[in-house]
DNA sequence: CTGTTAGCGCGTTCAC
DNA sequence: GTGAACGCGCTAACAG
C-alpha cells in the first residue's frame, strides 16, 4: 500500500544503501544521484516509516515531556518554547501528564525503557534522587525544568526564584509597607521555599525580620488563596499593608476575597504575585515575570545537544524580573 | 544492553510467539505460563521496544494532535481531556503546533505518511476540503475538534456555537439592553461566524435586527479587543448598553480599555464573552461555558474507537451554556 | 496451548 | 560512489 524505500530503489535502479544515504544526508552520494533520488521520492510521495527508522537507526526522532499538571498557563507557555525548538530541529513531541504520585516515575520509566523518545524533559517534577540516578544510567538525556536542585546530576533549567522574590519584596518595602503577609505554597514546593528565602533576604537587607506569623502556608491553588485570605480577614489582627502571594494563582484567590469583602486594591491593601501568568495583566497584578517560553526552548536545546554529544550537562538559571502593574500601589501613585 | 523479548525466551525456555502473546494479552496462553513469563519480565525489568512493536504490529500506540496555536487556555483544557482518555487506554500523545499557514497541512501529512501515529486529532484547523478527502484515503482515523463543518466526511467534535450565542444575547436582551455592540473574530473563523449567527437568531426572535454597524470585526486576540473598544469609545456614537465579545480574550481587551477610560462595568456598560477560559472567573466575566476538556476526551475516544473498528464516524456537538457572573449586570441587580 | 518461520522497512557494516 | 547482506526487536500466520 504505502510506498517504501524499496520502491524508490526499483524506480531509480539504485540500492537501498544509497537511497538510505540520501535520506540521511550523507555526503557520500554523487550530487546528480542525490537529486534524482529526491525527485523520485517526491513523485512517488515517499515518506520513511518512523518506526522502521527508529528500530534500525536507534533514534526515535522525538523527545518526551513529563509534567504533573496542565491547565495552569505555565505549562502551555513552556510548551510553546519546547515546540519551537523541536520544530526547528525536526523532532516530534510526546507528552505525558502525571495523574498522581508514583505515576510520574512510571511515565518517565516507560518513556525511557520503551525507548519511545530520545530525550526527556521533566517539568516541575520532584522525583527522588535515587530514582534519578538510577535512570541516568540508561544514558538518555534528561533535562529537569523548574525542578528542585536536588536533581543535581542531571541538566536543569530553573528560575532565579530568590532574586525574583527579593525584587518583589524590596519593591513593597519601598512603597513603605511594613506589615506584609506572605501567602506561600506547600512546604514541599521547591519554588515556594526559594521564593520565601528571597523574601527573607530582602527583609534582612532592610534590617527587618521575616516573622512566622506573616507566613501563611497554602497549596498554590486559587481556592487556597481564597481560604488564607478569608482567614486573614477574620483574624483579629489589623489589616496588613500588603499581601505577597508566592504565585499568581494564589494572588487571584486573594483578590477575589478582598473584592468580596469590599476592600479596594491597592488603596486599602496591596497585592502582588509571582509568575506573570496569562491572566495577570487582566487584573493589573504586579508580579514577577518568569520567561517560561524561554525555559522551554532552552530545555529542548539542551536535551537535543546532549543527545548529539555537543554538550555534557548544564545548569541554566533564567532571570525573574519585577513587573510592576497597579496592584502594588504604583498605579495610584500618579 | 537492553533486555529484549529474546532474553525472556531464554530465561523461560519458551518461544518468542508465546512471550509475545502474553505481551499482547492473548487468551491463548495457559495461566501458569503467563504468570511465569510476567514474573521473569518483571525480574529482568523488561520493556518491549516501541519502535519494534510499531514496525511489526502496525500500531504505534500513540495518537497525534495538530493544533494551530497554544497558550490560550483553550488548548490546555482540551489537552487535559485527550490525555485522560489516552492514559486510560495506554496510548501516547504526540503534539505538533502549526506555526503558519501551510505548515498545518505539512504536519498532518507527516504524521500520517510517516505513520508516526495511529490517529490524528485536528484542533481548530480550517483545512481545505480537497486536502481532507485526500488524506482520508490513507484510512487513518481523523477527528476534527472545533473545526468548520466543511470538514464533513471526517468525524468531528464541535461546539453548539449558535445556541451558546443565542443564550448569551437573549440574556442581554432580558437585561433590557438594546444597543449591543458585538466584537467578532476574523471573518474566516468558523466559530465567529456561527456565534454571530446565534446572535442574529436571538435578535430576530426578539423582533430585532442585527445591524451591520453593531458588528466590529477583530481577530479574537486581546489587543484586537482593546483596539475595537478604543475605536468604539472614540466614535461619536453614544455608549452602547453592552458589549458582547465573541470570545473571552477579546472581552478582556475590552474590559481593560473600559477600565482605563474610567468606565465601570457593568454599571456604565455591560460586557460579556464566550469560552469561559481560565481567567474569566477572575474578572467576573459573564460568558458562555464551553466544555473543552470534555471535547478533548470525546475526540480521543472517537479516534481510538474508529481505530479499533468499533465506530464508523460520528459528529458530536457539545452544549455551550450560559454562565452568568457580574459583568453583564446581574451582580449589581441584587 | 505452544513453537517455527517469515518478514515489517530501514540503517549499516563491509566489499567492490 | 555504490551495492549486497545482515540485523534491529517484535508480530503473525501457520503448523502441530
Amino acid at each position: 500500500m504505502a510506498v517504501t524505500l524499496h520502491d524508490i530503489c526499483k524506480a531509480t535502479g539504485l540500492s537501498s544503501a544509497t537511497v538510505s544515504r540520501v535520506l540521511n544526508n550523507s555526503p557520500l552520494v554523487k550530487d546528480s544521484t542525490r537529486e534524482r533520488v529526491r525527485e523520485v521520492m517526491a513523485e512517488l510521495n515517499y515518506f520513511p516509516l518512523t518506526s522502521a527508522r527508529a528500530l534500525a537507526g536507534k533514534r526515535t526522532g522525538s523527545i518526551g515531556i513529563v509534567s504533573p499538571h496542565v491547565g495552569s498557563g505555565f505549562f502551555a507557555d513552556v510548551l510553546v518554547g519546547v515546540d519551537r525548538v523541536a520544530a526547528e530541529r525536526g523532532v516530534h513531541l510526546m507528552i505525558s501528564f502525571a495523574h498522581g504520585i508514583g505515576d510520574e516515575q512510571e511515565l518517565v520509566t516507560r518513556f525511557i525503557s520503551q525507548r519511545s523518545v530520545d530525550a526527556v524533559i521533566l517539568i516541575n517534577l520532584d522525583l527522588p534522587t535515587e530514582f534519578l540516578t538510577e535512570i541516568k544510567n540508561d544514558r538518555i538525556p534528561l533535562v529537569a525544568l523548574d525542578t528542585p536542585a536536588v536533581t543535581r546530576g542531571i541538566a536543569s533549567v530553573s528560575i532565579d526564584n530568590r532574586c525574583g522574590a527579593r525584587l518583589m519584596m524590596t519593591h513593597l518595602l519601598e512603597h513603605g509597607y511594613r506589615d506584609i503577609v506572605i501567602l506561600a505554597g506547600p512546604e514541599n514546593s521547591y519554588d515556594s521555599r526559594e521564593r520565601l528565602e528571597g523574601c527573607r533576604e530582602a527583609l534582612r537587607t532592610a534590617g527587618l525580620r521575616l516573622l512566622k506569623k506573616n507566613i501563611l502556608t497554602g497549596s498554590f491553588m486559587m481556592e487556597s488563596g481564597r481560604k488564607l485570605t478569608r482567614r486573614l480577614l477574620k483574624s483579629r489582627r489589623p489589616l496588613p499593608d500588603a499581601i505577597m502571594a508566592l504565585n499568581d494563582i494564589t494572588a487571584f484567590g486573594a483578590l477575589a476575597v478582598l473584592r468580596e469583602a469590599g476592600l479596594r486594591v491597592p488603596q486599602d491593601i496591596a497585592v502582588c504575585g509571582f509568575d506573570n501568568c496569562e491572566a495577570a495583566p487582566l487584573v493589573g497584578l504586579t508580579t514577577v515575570a518568569v520567561p517560561f517560553e524561554e525555559m522551554g526552548s532552552r530545555a529542548a536545546e539542551m536535551a537535543l545537544d546532549i543527545l548529539n554529544g555537543k554538550l555534557k550537562e548544564k545548569h541554566i538559571i533564567v532571570a525573574a524580573n519585577l513587573l510592576v502593574r497597579e496592584s502594588c500601589g504604583c498605579g495610584s501613585c500618579d
